[in-house]
DNA sequence: TATGAATGAGATTTCATTCAT
DNA sequence: TATGAATGAAATCTCATTCAT
């Protein structure tokens, strides 16, 4: 089966999500995967390696749709909009793979936290970009940039930890909410425009179909 | 000795701070207490026990912080101030302690989790009514107070994440940055009062004195 | 029971004299030694940290023991032979754990080898120096001095493979007859004499009494 | 390609002599051999076949060349000689087949092991013969011809052990030195004669052109 | 001829826990 | 109060081997 792979890795997800890396052993993992354990080790190489590799694509990925979100030459305010919603979306849509990127970065040894943190901090650059950008054009007022960087990542990295698709709010009001706070956060007063609705349209379309 | 319970509660909050309760052993838990492993059981019952009475200890304290500081009879911005101001700084003064009351939820076997999850909901009620009751007064305009709620929660746990007092940044000045942000995103524009200044020095004292 | 570890050596020498360090797991030196594979290791650290102890305890009790033989002044021919009697002996009485010395220094990691090599260095250095010192005196005349000490402890090594008390030789039969084929092969053409014999005897009763 | 099977067996022999049969596995032999795993199995039969043949072969050969050796009728000093020049030899010259045939026999499950022990003893009864009829006709006086032979082998086995061509003893010398010493042993003083060198001469030769 | 996929069994080691002292 | 001894169960990972292709 040429699937196994992306069974194995689909199961490591979801255990991982739920009770942690260490939580969840090398049997259980088997098991969700449907495999013997020795198979594991045909795709994975170490268990740690799995986690490397989930968390090295799961930024990837973040990482190349926020610098296609935000390359277009646009204004302030329609940039770190859309940063928010890709990743307000991101942590919706993939709830469990967004856990593991976010939460379990301590268990990864020295060697590959390097890689992984690497990306992750080119991600957070697009961020304070952004950030400094609309401090620079005026529009953005945050008493101290950086801190509002960090407190709009830990609030928008929430919704993997509470939002489900069941409950009464939408993908495009989650989103849209997130954009509103988001940027009253930064002292942006002003109601989100209907093209900023229109681009959170197609930015769920686009996480469906991708 | 005496204090053979503290250490051993400290360097399990130390531990599992930083590697996570799966992620780090008893043996390591007696070597980091001084203590044979034999002898954590005197005090700690199960391993799990250890880790409900930590986070028991944390919720408890919390949640009878933060009824006095919304007892009195006050206004609306002070009382959702108070809160921001008083959980974040929990989460910058004592960061080990409330990563692991924050984290460590899904580690907790369900008698243990139904207790400590009560106390959460019971602290995070505080929020939820100080939220209400300032968009009844028309105070905070958020377009989705539970939202709301969750997100400004998310945004103040986050300070145990990356706060470091060797920083640039004071107590207070996090917790000052935090208020203006919070009353930001509940659509509250003006700036900090005086009387929020002080009242947020009296709590750094209050913290430290405890 | 104080006697847990003595039981765990005393298996291990057995089992990895006869099977080798790598051909024998962990599970049958527990079975052998009559405890469980968990209790191994509160007694062996790892298994690796087991052998390097038997090998160091078997080579400081032959360095020990050979350093008494050589130290008083004597005449070099008594020198030679109770370094030879030393060795056959060690090895006729003990010969799983000598084998296990001789053999399994491959199994050691960088490390630990050091130490051993070491002592074993050390030993093979009171053969050279006796070797040299009867070639000085013009009794010993082998071409190559140190092809003569390597020949002879290849050739005293290779009673732990061989030798068994229930054969037709005795000790005491068993360490004269290479104590007469070492001088020879030294170019000692003498029969052994009788306080040779004496201190032979001597050495039998020594090694069985401690 | 055809030498497949011989790149499979010279790895073989290569980290089997420097780890042992039971301290290598199959997939470091196949990255050594370069090949996968599966591939071995087309070759070697099981792990255990290849050792037997590995070990077969390594002792036919020895069996052919002294037989060789010995077969034409010659003088009992020339016979002994050209055994240990041959045993010496080889042990030199190939020392990782001739530490694996004399080492891993108690690698071989009892199948297998009947057979090559079989080998052996054919060929260390070449010796025994030699050493018998030394006695015999008065020339080898040692105390114990069992002893003495046992003692022999061990000592140029040894050879396997330490020897290295870039050291300072060629393999002349290392044969000639060896055949003087096992002589001594036996009883004979006469240094070798210019006869036993040329032969030794040839020896050599017929090493590296096989 | 060669291999990737797969596995049951087993490797070494650590787990949380108990208990007699 | 404190611990060394002990363990069943489970941890991660490797073993030699098979088989369809």
């Amino acid at each position: 089966m040429a699937d196994t792979e992306a069974r194995i890795r689909a199961a490591a997800i979801r255990l991982w999500a739920e009770r942690g890396f260490h939580g969840s052993g090398i049997r259980e993992l088997a098991e969700a995967a449907g495999v013997s354990s020795a198979t594991l080790y045909h795709y994975m190489g170490t268990k740690e390696d799995l986690l490397a590799a989930i968390m090295r694509d799961g930024l990837l990925r973040l990482l190349e749709l926020a610098r296609a979100a935000v390359k277009p030459a646009q204004g302030t305010e329609e940039r770190l909009s859309a940063l928010v919603q890709l990743h307000v979306l991101t942590h919706a849509v993939r709830p469990e793979q967004t856990r593991v990127v976010d939460w379990e970065m301590r268990s990864l040894s020295t060697e590959h936290a390097a890689e992984i943190v690497a990306l992750r901090d080119e991600y957070e650059l697009l961020w304070q970009e952004a950030i400094d950008e609309g401090c620079r054009s005026g529009l953005f007022r945050p008493a101290h940039p950086r801190v509002a960087r960090l407190a709009l990542l830990e609030m928008c990295n929430g919704v993997a930890h509470w939002y489900t698709p069941d409950g009464p709010l939408t993908l495009e009001e989650l989103a849209l909410r997130h954009t509103e706070m988001a940027l009253a956060l930064l002292g942006v007063a002003v109601p989100v425009g209907v093209d900023v609705v229109r681009r959170c349209r197609d930015l769920i379309t686009l996480m469906w179909t991708d």
